[in-house]
DNA sequence: AACACGGGGTT
DNA sequence: AACCCAGTGTT
């Protein structure tokens, strides 16, 4: 049998933090519950790293709730431009709206009235709790599930329903009695640091006296790996059509499925169905190197088409389709690839 | 319960 | 190429 662990999972994991934990993440020098909040919408699903420059852009242009309610959706949008799950974006922004109207102009601190907003899971709600109001509550996000499979020792794959109940029961038995913002941090880091998925420092770890993974050799066997998903293929046309004045014509995206509200170039399946839609003919129309474009349920294809409107004054504009400046486009939310086709086109590769 | 929803990093 | 990342919403 095991040695009795000399203090209690948080305790130790406390104690490791205090001594080895993030403390420096720009999240945490003002933690407001604002500032929390944006940045637990950021990281889901998103790495650390990848959301640092984002955070402190988004922070500069939409200091506080106010000022993000009262922003566009398309400025929104464009400081979410390559971040990906473009609904987060559009979430914040439809509750920013309900906190002014609603809340007194603030984030409501409770898990309830937080998970009624859009984009608050139950997970996102206690992590702002508990970092914005001191008090202990479940956090249950990839690391913290990765941690708890492990040390209580929990078999299957971790979205099934049956484990994820399993584990917030986990989560909550191990909560202390007070410092919840540390605690949160802490199991956080300890996921991120040390219980990683692959070559784990379980040596070091605060908690392996108990841990049943360390404990039964079976920390590379968990968690259980996520069932394969297929990935399905997706072939799209692009037109990318000048005016002959340095303009490009870009289409907004409808506010569901794919890159939602976000701008983009005109697609089809030929480009004779592109032209009837725009109802205007091209010119030079030249096939440009299709690219591919790797999505997390598709696999897409995209074959850019480069052309020249002979009529471009007969292109019906809207608000949901206009002709764009090249070099304005960093003020408008553009799909990852549809930024590195504009890129190119402004660098020339496209003469 | 299964799937949609991005883009990037790691192995 | 598979797998995962500070998940949530819809069907």
């Amino acid at each position: 049998m095991a040695e009795q662990p000399a203090a209690p999972f948080q305790q130790r994991l406390l104690a490791w933090w205090d001594l080895s934990g993030r403390k420096d993440l720009p999240w945490q020098h003002t933690r407001t519950p604002y500032r929390v909040w944006v940045s637990e919408i950021m990281l889901q699903q998103t790495q650390v790293a990848t959301v640092i420059s984002y955070f402190e852009r988004w922070m500069k242009s939409f200091p506080d709730i106010s000022s993000l309610a009262k922003a566009s959706l398309d400025d929104v949008l464009a400081h979410w431009a390559g971040l990906g799950y473009y609904a987060r974006a559009r979430n914040l922004h439809k509750a920013a709206a309900s906190c002014m109207e609603r809340h007194e102009k603030k984030l409501p601190l409770s898990a309830e009235e937080l998970t009624e907003l859009p984009g608050i899971g139950l997970s996102t709600a206690n992590a702002i709790v508990s970092q914005s109001t001191d008090q202990p509550r479940a956090v249950l996000d990839g690391n913290v599930r990765r941690v708890l499979a492990r040390h209580a020792g929990v078999e299957g794959w971790t979205g099934q329903s049956a484990v994820q109940k399993r584990l917030w029961a986990e989560a909550e038995k191990r909560l202390p009695d007070s410092r919840g913002a540390d605690y949160t941090q802490a199991i956080m880091d300890l996921g991120a640091m040390l219980c990683t998925r692959s070559n784990p420092g379980c040596g070091h770890c605060p908690v392996n006296a108990d841990c049943q993974a360390w404990l039964t050799d079976r920390v590379r066997e968990l968690p259980s790996p996520k069932p394969a998903t297929r990935v399905s293929d997706k072939k799209v046309n692009m037109l990318i059509l000048t005016n002959g004045r340095g303009k490009v014509l870009l289409e907004r995206r409808p506010p569901t499925g794919v890159w939602g509200g976000l701008w983009c170039l005109p697609e089809g399946d030929s480009i004779e169905t592109i032209e009837a839609s725009l109802g205007i003919s091209a010119t030079d129309v030249t096939a440009l190197p299709p690219i591919e474009h790797r999505l997390s349920h598709l696999r897409m294809t995209i074959h850019p088409m480069l052309a020249t409107a002979c009529d471009a004054m007969q292109v019906r504009c809207s608000g949901q389709r206009d002709w764009y400046d090249k070099r304005q486009q960093q003020t408008l939310g553009l799909p990852k690839p549809v930024a590195e086709l504009m890129k190119r086109l402004n660098s020339g590769e496209f003469k």
